[in-house]
DNA sequence: GCCAACGTTGGC
DNA sequence: GCCAACGTTGGC
C-alpha cells in the first residue's frame, strides 16, 4: 500500500516545469532543513509512494502536478556544501544531519490553486490546510488523494 | 511589507 | 528543563 504527500517547493527553486525537464524526470529533494519533514522523508517515504506536487511562496500557491517517489531517503547533498545556502556546518559525511528522497513526474496538473483546496469540505482535514501549518511535507489520507486526483480531472468549477 | 504561527537557540 | 528572544515560513 503507497502512501501520499504533500511536497512544497517554491517554484522560483524547483517547479513542476522545472522537474519535467530534469533528466528522468528525476530530482533529488533537497533542502529540507526541518526534523519533521525530514522523518517523513527518512522514516515513512517509500519508492511508489505519491506526491503532490505543491508550489508555495509564489503568486498562485496550490497543487502544480503529480509525482512519485522512487528513491529512499540518503544523504542531502547540499548540506555538505559550503557555497549552498543549504550548507550545514554541523554536518559530517559520516554523520549526515539531512536527507532526501528522488521524486519523479507523474504528471503536470492544471494548478489546484490553494482557495480551491480549502473550498473542498472533502479536503477540510488535510494537513496542509490546518492553520499555522508550516510544514514542507505533510501527510495526504488516499481519500485527499482521490479527491484532489478527482478535482484535477474535472477542472474548475464552472460559473 | 505585514503578521500569525511555530521551530530553534541559548542563558539560566 | 524552562522559557524568552529570535528566526523562518508562507499566505495575503
Amino acid at each position: 500500500m503507497p502512501s501520499y504527500w504533500l511536497m512544497k517547493s517554491e517554484p522560483d527553486e524547483a517547479s513542476i516545469d522545472d522537474l519535467a525537464a530534469a533528466p528522468g524526470q528525476t530530482f533529488g529533494w533537497t533542502g529540507v532543513r526541518n526534523y519533521q519533514a525530514r522523518n517523513f522523508m527518512r522514516d515513512a517515504m517509500h519508492p511508489g509512494d505519491g506526491v503532490l506536487f505543491y508550489h508555495s511562496s509564489c503568486p498562485e500557491p496550490g497543487i502544480a502536478g503529480l509525482a512519485e517517489v522512487v528513491s529512499h531517503a540518503k544523504p542531502d547533498p547540499t548540506q555538505f556544501d559550503p557555497s549552498s545556502p543549504y550548507f550545514d556546518p554541523k554536518a559530517t559525511r559520516e554523520a549526515p544531519r539531512w536527507v532526501g528522497v528522488d521524486v519523479r513526474l507523474v504528471r503536470k496538473t492544471r494548478l489546484l490553486p490553494l482557495a480551491a483546496m480549502r473550498a473542498e469540505p472533502a479536503l477540510a482535514a488535510m494537513q496542509v490546510l490546518r492553520r499555522g501549518n508550516r510544514l514542507s511535507i505533510t501527510p495526504v489520507t488516499a481519500d485527499e488523494w482521490r479527491t484532489v486526483c478527482a478535482l484535477l480531472d474535472t477542472g474548475p468549477p464552472a460559473g
